[in-house]
DNA sequence: TCTGGGGTCCTAGGACCC
DNA sequence: TCTGGGGTCCTAGGACCC
């Protein structure tokens, strides 16, 4: 059967949950922040119609932010993780089978359904739109990457009220000539400056390539875009995500700190949470490796230092993991300098069937730790990640983010729900 | 002067995505 | 003053082996 692929895309999706919970901001130019409200995430159409580009970093738009009234948002990704859940859940009532891309996307998969496929996109968008106040664009197309093409000119093409379908479309080569070849998914800025070199600025020209010549230059995963946006669909359509082969968790301070405890009290912060999502999925790791280092923007007084500890057998206890991190952090540590950023990452991650108690049965931890352990991760399931935790990754928090513009959790704390006042 | 060929494994680095 | 966090995949090249 031949297949046939939606993209359902988040408009602006950050900005879109803070404007459900402030109508006000609707029409306004908003932007949302990364951690330490650092550099720019998230836009709505209005601020990327004044130019300002993703990733910026915000000191550097200080101007256009004061001339325009632009709006700040601290990233709240706790609402953003609980928005994305109820539109998600929605998309999956309409398909037999749906691949969770991002937080703001998923590919839904139309094949063999007959159905008038632009009729049904609308029905979806706007069941979204009214469920959760979030707008979606859908586009439609034989392979992802078209899809992803299809969605774009939804975007940019307001008569077509969110959908497009390029299936089978007479008119494909006039839209692909209008798609700059760095807006395609799967080329990146290095490949795109390569290609307009080499004379291919469009779509267009990039289907017209030669294979081997594309390959050449940019690997299987090149001829693999190419042969998508002639219509023949090579990136698999991925029901149920594999497991995650490393799992990081890393965040910049939002202080700078020289003191030994306080990059402790972070490791032990972040080796909670690596080890969390990793029991989520089953999984024991082998290996944990932890960095620290000094902000890298400054001219002098730099350190980024990083190494691989060992478990003796595959674990998921946070006890057992915070403890080699710190192992790790002695090696690593270099006293008199300024850090900003910490972060755990495992790796040789194995499922917990596959692990094999040695002769002596050994494992590292026992059965009532592991018992203590998921009891704390469903707890924080269902109150939110800080509710249990354990005693070493600190309650001061001096090294803690900057989140000076923060919305409140509307949808996950009780004393966060939005109230409503009679006039 | 001459100094094989082929296989595997590992790592670092580079590209990409949101 | 202020510069995100979390992932994937591919390739080249070196080490090592027979």
């Amino acid at each position: 059967m031949r297949p046939i692929i939606a993209l359902a895309d988040c408009n602006n999706f950050y900005v879109s949950c803070e404007r459900v919970f402030d109508p006000r901001l609707e029409g306004k130019p908003v932007i949302v922040l990364s951690n330490n409200d650092g550099c720019v995430v998230a836009r709505s159409n209005e601020v990327k119609a004044l130019g300002v580009p993703l990733g910026k970093p915000i000191f550097e738009c200080q101007d256009l932010v004061d001339k325009h009234h632009i709006l700040l948002f601290s990233s709240n990704y706790t609402l953003y993780a609980d928005m994305s859940q109820r539109v998600m859940s929605i998309l999956d009532e309409y398909t037999p089978e749906m691949e969770r891309y991002s937080i703001d996307e998923a590919f839904l998969s139309l094949s063999g359904m007959s159905i008038d496929r632009t009729e049904y996109s609308r029905e979806i968008r706007e069941t979204v739109k009214r469920s959760t106040g979030i707008p979606v664009t859908i586009g439609i197309g034989p392979s992802k990457t078209l899809a992803k093409v299809a969605n774009k000119i939804a975007k940019r093409t307001s008569s077509l009220r969110g959908v497009f379908d390029i299936t089978d479309h007479p008119k494909i080569e006039d839209y692909l000539a209008q798609i700059e070849v760095g807006d395609i998914w799967g080329v990146g800025y290095r490949y795109s400056e390569m290609l307009q070199e080499n004379g291919i600025k469009t779509a267009l020209d990039f289907t017209r390539a030669d294979d081997i010549w594309v390959q050449k230059r940019m690997t299987i995963r090149g001829l693999m875009t190419l042969k998508e946006l002639r219509g023949e669909p090579c990136i698999p359509f991925e029901d149920a995500p594999p497991p995650k082969k490393g799992i990081i968790s890393s965040k910049g301070f939002g202080i700078e700190t020289e003191r030994k405890d306080d990059l402790k009290e972070a490791l032990a912060d972040y080796t909670a949470q690596a080890a969390f999502k990793l029991r989520r999925q089953k999984s024991l790791c082998s290996v944990i490796q932890v960095f620290i280092q000094t902000s890298m923007f400054k001219a002098q007084g730099k350190y980024a230092g990083g190494i691989s500890v060992r478990l003796p057998v595959p674990t998921s206890d946070t006890g057992v993991l915070t403890q080699a991190a710190y192992q790790g952090l002695e090696r690593v540590y270099r006293s008199g300098y300024a850090y900003r950023k910490a972060g755990v990452m495992l790796t040789e991650i194995i499922p917990e069937s596959a692990f094999q108690p040695d002769l002596f049965g050994t494992t590292l931890s026992s059965e009532k730790k592991i018992n203590l352990l998921h009891a704390m991760d469903a707890l924080n399931t269902r109150f939110g990640r800080k509710t249990a935790q354990m005693v070493a990754a600190g309650t001061l928090k001096l090294w803690g983010m900057r989140r000076s513009k923060l919305t409140p959790r509307y949808t996950t704390a009780w004393e966060d729900l939005p109230v409503a006042k009679a006039c």
